[in-house]
DNA sequence: GGTTGCGTTCGAGTAACTTTAAGGTGCTAT
DNA sequence: ATAGCACCTTAAAGTTACTCGAACGCAACC
């Protein structure tokens, strides 16, 4: 089965742009071309990208990638460095679910905080405005100097 | 109580850089000088730096934590506007989440196999080679043309 | 046979830092 | 007291990973 740029773009959910990005940084080695000097993608090079899209999405910087890339092509002697990358890539990607679990706990309450002061404007007009302390975790006016 | 730039930078874990490049484009609006032109920064300003950090480290553009910042201090007359943002923020957030912890199964599968090669090749080094079973989910031969 | 739609390359633009260069200020040590 | 060091400053240039624009090629369709 073959694909266009376009057909891996949908595909992998990821722009036509970063595709040609990754093949011009010599990340897609077996692409082929058609008559027309169109890229053609088979199923091969899907598996490629689904590897890049995945290291590149939890951070991995594409120069990383590409040494990757080399080491899974240079045969088995290179899985001790691989094994270290991938263990470094799973740990820093923990990190980041964890950094981001923390953030979404300050925005959930803010969501939280917003709903509370939408839904008493709602229901009652007239609430006497205590708003300083109901934003507390925010700054909203000058402090003198 | 009253910070230098580098104390601010190691209290909230980013460079010297970032948090100069913040200032310059407005998103520190209380910080002071000292008679050294020095940045002089307050609790208050660290209460803003974590929500930009907060914001960026969940993937919001600059553009928009500016405006969400003008919001702020615009007034109450926002809250319908920035509980849009937060809303909008707490679901690309989860997205993130979702996509990472896919991602991290792939990672997580390279390190076990990697795992595996290492430990079959330490306790047998012998092993007949049926890698390429082993590692279906990888290409490091080139497919003839 | 013009236009629409897809592909191409190359070079420039963008976001968010990050670094470098050049310099000022204040403490300390010789 | 002056040299060195650590810290700060600004302005400009560099970096990464795209992203876009311009100019073009080819193939299909009315």
């Amino acid at each position: 089965m073959s694909y266009t740029i376009q057909e891996v773009a949908k595909k992998m959910n990821i722009s036509t742009y970063s595709i040609r990005y990754y093949h011009d940084h010599g990340m897609l080695p077996f692409v082929k071309r058609d008559a027309n000097n169109n890229r053609v993608f088979e199923d091969v090079d899907l598996e490629w990208l689904k590897i890049i899209v995945c290291l590149r999405s939890t951070g991995m910087p594409v120069e990383r990638i590409q040494h990757y890339l080399e080491l899974v092509q240079a045969g088995e002697e290179t899985v001790p460095e691989r094994y270290d990358m991938m263990k470094a890539q799973q740990q820093r990607t923990l990190n980041e679910i964890n950094d981001l679990q923390s953030h979404l706990k300050m925005i959930n309450y803010k969501v939280d905080h917003y709903a509370d002061i939408l839904i008493n404007h709602k229901v009652d007009d007239f609430v006497p405005s205590n708003m300083a302390e109901a934003e507390q975790h925010e700054v909203y006016q000058q402090n003198e100097s």
